[in-house]
DNA sequence: TTTTCGTACGAAAACGTTTTCCTTTTTTTT
DNA sequence: AAAAAAAAGGAAAACGTTTTCGTACGAAAA
């Protein structure tokens, strides 16, 4: 630490610690010219307030952990960039947790965020998470807790999420008006709430054309990318293969360029595409791929004002907020 | 807060606060069977410390800070993945600050952090970081520091790096083979380490092969997308542009390609790329794009692994560590 | 038997703030 | 001129841990 604390500072000051805290919380009790003096030794000394104390007694860590399964992710990086925009706005701290799709790893963080170490949670589930006890023991501790994009569906809770089921069904639709006939629908895990209403969109939109739905184009990914290249490889190769992939992750959509690329299947003669995903190089890829964006930055943006919205005014706990953004829907080559 | 402490516990259990504290760190002066009833009723009344009362007792915060330019970029979301990876493997919490590329956000951040809220930090400096006057105070205070990618030139320090004049050489050396005789050099800001050497390499490679360096030739952009895109615009436009591009960082590689697309500059034909590059669609673009890819991933293990071998035994404190890592290059078609 | 030792636990200080309640001095009011 | 009020500052408790000393007691050593 820096060594040099109100103690320190009072003593070269002259004055008693309390006053010369008063003094640089500019606290009415402490006249202007003292301030000035203290202000001035503080600069000199180049004092930093030991947070810890700082937070011990006030009970406030000026600090927000967000918890999301990677980082290694167009959204999840977007998503970041605009909660810190936020918190740093707020004079706030960011702790990141990563749970790595991984269920034990999200339990475990949350538990130690109990201890009082952060004044509000964001968080986006990870594939795994089926129950959901850590996260209503979180909430019961009174922390102001905010879901983003993965949500729980068995809970009341703020959440700030896209229009999925909308934003499936457009997506589906517009491979159906291209042409395809057979459709596949990739996803990460049919625990997943944005799977669920992605998927929903899917199947409401095959229905309204009059398409039925085939649970061999139906394929449920898991976290390994060799084995989801492999799957994504078998369903290309059938004879019967889907003549559209509409896939509810950028990742997933990445794979199956590369399987095409592979098993030379042209794109999108023979195969279209479309995808959700915040690819910044979507229109330069090769087809370019057709893609529904989400506005991650402002998901975090607004996932952040709402968590510090509930931070501050603690009086309005009786009202849970939901906000639906937009996504847009981008034809590009990969389903002329 | 969680409301349970080391006070409540012990009135439960009939035993003294320090009996408590001692038993939940299994300190030997506690008998085993104490022990256990200890843990047992921890668990059962969902104890968890107040970290802000241990770190201002034991001086420690169990947290380091990760300080960048951004992070909806694919390189440093890589390097903090490595980061969190090693961090998480020590217990230890991380906490993020983006500076924008900006040098007063630096500055801040750095000046906060001496305050004892981390022990220890990683940075990677912004493009605007010209003095280091915040950087050596925060060396003064004795908390480790570890720089990444983007390291000062002028201080003594720890840093964790790639092979950037080689790879710059390389880079070059490779647009020559493939036929370029007039080579731009895009870089962000003639302050950064990583542009100095880069540009190096690039100027080694084009005396060895008796091209004349031409100062028109070397673009440097800034920390505007708009800006720099009418920057490139206008290199690519002149009568005498070049036939090649070696590009620094991702993003005006990725710029460049919208330009070739707009202006109608057809790649690798009338003009050839490489850039450094992290992209998981590098080879899916149109057309694929010649990469000098840095091991982020390691990058960020590697700098996080030696800030907690500093943090650890400071014993250790009179040696310097400079780890070099190596890029590689991967040529694809837009520089055949 | 006395002394030494080891085991198991408790009392209290310390970490550096913040905040509540005093105290002293000066100014204003009547 | 006395009383009231305001202004400026200080003493000390509190936040929840950790850790340094004690202390009590039974067992082993002398």
């Amino acid at each position: 630490m820096s060594g040099i604390n109100l103690k320190r500072l009072s003593e070269e000051l002259g004055l008693s610690i309390s006053s010369v805290s008063k003094a640089l919380r500019d606290s009415y009790e402490i006249s202007a010219e003292t301030k000035k003096r203290v202000l001035a030794m503080a600069e000199k000394l180049n004092y930093q307030p030991n947070p810890f104390a700082s937070s011990l007694r006030r009970k406030k860590s000026i600090t927000i952990a967000v918890v999301i399964p990677e980082i290694a992710n167009n959204f999840f990086a977007l998503a970041i960039d605009g909660i810190q925009l936020v918190a740093q706005q707020k004079g706030y701290h960011v702790l990141t947790y990563l749970t790595h799709e991984n269920f034990t790893n999200e339990e475990s963080t949350i538990k130690h965020l109990q201890g009082g170490r952060v004044d509000g949670v964001l968080i986006s589930l990870c594939r795994d998470t089926a129950n959901i006890k850590h996260l209503s023991s979180l909430h019961e501790t009174g922390i102001p807790l905010v879901f983003f994009d993965r949500v729980p569906e068995t809970m009341e809770c703020p959440t700030v999420t896209t229009d999925d089921y909308e934003s499936g069904f457009k997506a589906t639709e517009h491979l159906i008006k291209a042409g395809c006939k057979k459709i596949a629908c990739l996803s990460l895990s049919s625990l997943l709430s944005i799977t669920h209403k992605r998927m929903d969109g899917y199947r409401d939109a095959l229905k309204k054309y009059k398409l039925k739905e085939d649970p061999k184009l139906i394929i449920e990914c898991n976290n390994d990318n060799a084995a989801n290249l492999e799957l994504i490889k078998k369903l290309l190769s059938k004879k019967d293969r889907p003549d559209g992939i509409f896939s509810t992750v950028e990742k997933l959509a990445i794979s199956s360029y590369y399987v095409c690329n592979e098993i030379k299947l042209k794109i999108p003669q023979q195969i279209k595409i479309i995808s959700f995903s915040n690819l910044r190089t979507a229109s330069l890829l090769n087809p370019s791929l057709s893609t529904i964006t989400q506005p991650a930055f402002e998901i975090g943006k607004e996932s952040a004002s709402l968590l510090f919205r509930m931070i501050e005014k603690k009086t309005f706990g009786n009202r849970i907020d939901k906000i639906v953004l937009k996504s847009s829907l981008i034809e590009r080559n990969s389903s002329k």
